[in-house]
DNA sequence: TAGATAAATAAAATCGTTTAAAAATAGTAG
DNA sequence: CTACTATTTTTAAACGATTTTATTTATCTA
């Protein structure tokens, strides 16, 4: 009797003699069925607790109104806000949200992005991996005419729409920021070397250099792969330089937990003997002691304006890439305000 | 001539003159299929690009080899963590993973959990929301003999599988090292008054003050809904006692952070004036000043143990609920290691 | 009361795949 | 030459819904 297959449209269908067509009429509402005829239907799809197979429907509708977000993880507060603001808007707009985590590498981007594919999603909202520098697999989709959008972590050669910051400019403020309360000898604490938004800020970075007319060595940029310990090995290599910098803008704030972590062990106090100013303004920045001045972008409008584009692709026929550049706030604090300013 | 529609099996049949059941059986590389057939079929495939219908395929098998994951938020690093090991633990098993964020909310949780059911997932891997009461969701799940487990925020009255630590053993021996470190007014900062995990590790600090004689004040107990704005609020109320507790325990590190932060601003200091020692050893807690002492619980283990568990459940027809119980350590650092310990 | 119209239901096709059963083809032995 | 295998392919049903088309039944009009 207690069969433990779910209950269908058929077994309601056969319990009320009705053909299935009537009672998933009767189910949506429609209009054309008899009050009488909808009210059984109703009482028995709620008795037997009946459940529409989503599979079977999206099938027959070639819709899921489902979104693909591929991200490099959840773990940085970025992602995963930027993924609530995403879910809010899609939600808003009818779509639902499948995530997945490439953890920074290129062959689980690839796979991902082909599962979601199979199960349908009618479009992609991308932040590409650390490790990712072949675009194939983005391209493949741009030319199946699959709606995508990038944020964050994009690269050249796609032509998507994309939601951004000017990270160049951005970088640029935030050295000028530490030149302007003294700094002389700046170090850059990067990302991975083919991050295409860490060279940016690198760029803002020596911008800033050039306009103070100071001095850019090569050997002040160490390039960190995110992780704590590298990151700190990388810090600590820059601060046993000759000439160790008096001021540091890394990349991530991820990074600068980390470097101020190692020079704290080794006494170098911040901001007094170096002072750092970083990228994301994670809420953990203002916990610590110096606070961390960091790069604030606004999560809730990326979220929301990268939802936008994809929405207009998808209910639109051929629309054009478009590309939206956010602004950014420098949040200045302890770890970057020198008790002495050095110049006036 | 290109359409925009994706190829399917049909097409190829259609285009090499065979049957779709054929072209299914070559694409699988099912041994009855003549090569040179197999050759044509894999090559066109190829060249077109055909991609299999994951939603088709599914609903013919009627297994999606999917599970689907319940949390209340994924900007909690315990929680993003969690999942990562949940992620790899059921590739390995060969099955893919689907996450729904519940924010907290009760009727998020119901919804999302119905969505996925509609999705058939074949499991369920929960933590519940922080406004969850009613069980009937879970218990329908149950009823419906589908696979669920249930780990670190569970409920009585759930017959489901379990991961989840000791919370009164770790709250006494948390409560029972600031006591040893001289404390002698206990505060506790808990989470929710309904969340039972948070009465739980209430209930093993009283335990320990009930070992140590010392006077227990239901005054001295605040409840946090695990806000910011709500934890510095909880926390201010506290100090702001007749009789300020000289220690703290804090239901999580959230809580915790947020309550250094507004004890900081008071001029209040860690350990000096009042100890702290949390839950969850979040990487944040080492880089505050002062550090952070708070329990850990394997992460990587929970996630681990709560995918053996469901696949047990998976894999065989009524296997009986089970409870795995993980072991946690203190992790002691400065916000608890008082300069001149009071007592011997 | 025939004929037309409207209302309610049923039957059949469809979505893209898998699978069991049937059929076609080729090869081999008696 | 027939009968029997073995190999390969096709046919048809199925998964669980929606949707198009057809049919039945009831109602109305003239």
């Amino acid at each position: 009797m207690t069969k433990n297959t779910p209950v269908t449209i058929k077994d309601i269908a056969h319990a009320l003699n009705l053909s299935a067509s009537t009672v998933s009429r009767a189910l949506r509402g429609m209009p054309e069925i008899h009050p009488e005829t909808r009210q059984a239907v109703l009482q028995l799809a709620q008795e037997w607790d009946y459940q529409p197979n989503q599979l079977a429907k999206n099938l027959v509708k070639s819709r899921t109104r489902t979104i693909g977000v591929i991200l490099p993880t959840l773990s940085y507060y970025f992602f995963s806000s930027v993924l609530n603001s995403i879910e809010e808007a899609a939600m808003q707009a009818g779509y639902s949200v499948v995530v997945c985590q490439t953890n920074e590498s290129y062959l689980r981007e690839v796979a991902q992005i082909q599962n979601l594919l199979n199960s349908q999603v009618e479009g992609f909202i991308i932040s590409l991996a650390r490790d990712t520098q072949d675009l194939d697999h983005i391209n493949r989709l741009l030319r199946k005419q699959i709606p995508v959008v990038i944020f964050d972590r994009y690269a050249e050669g796609i032509e998507a729409s994309k939601v951004i910051v000017d990270n160049q400019l951005a970088a640029f403020k935030a050295t000028e920021h530490l030149i302007e309360n003294g700094c002389r000898r700046l170090g850059c604490l990067a990302g991975p070397p083919n991050l295409l938004i860490s060279n940016q800020r690198l760029e803002g970075f020596k911008e800033a250099l050039r306009k103070y007319d100071l001095p850019y060595n090569e050997r002040c940029v160490f390039h960190s792969d995110f992780t704590q310990e590298n990151s700190m090995m990388q810090a600590l290599s820059m601060m046993a330089l000759p000439e160790p910098p008096d001021g540091i803008l890394t990349m991530s704030d991820r990074i600068a937990f980390s470097t101020m972590y190692a020079l704290k062990q080794k006494g170098i106090r911040i901001p007094d003997d170096v002072a750092i100013v970083s990228f994301n303004n994670e809420p953990t920045c203002i916990y610590l002691s110096p606070s961390l001045s960091s790069v604030n972008q606004s999560i809730q409008e990326m979220g929301s304006q990268v939802v936008r584009l994809l929405l207009k692709q998808l209910e639109s026929e051929h629309s054009v890439p478009e590309t939206v550049t956010l602004s950014t706030q420098l949040m200045v604090r302890e770890s970057s305000m020198l008790s002495k300013k050095k110049v006036s």
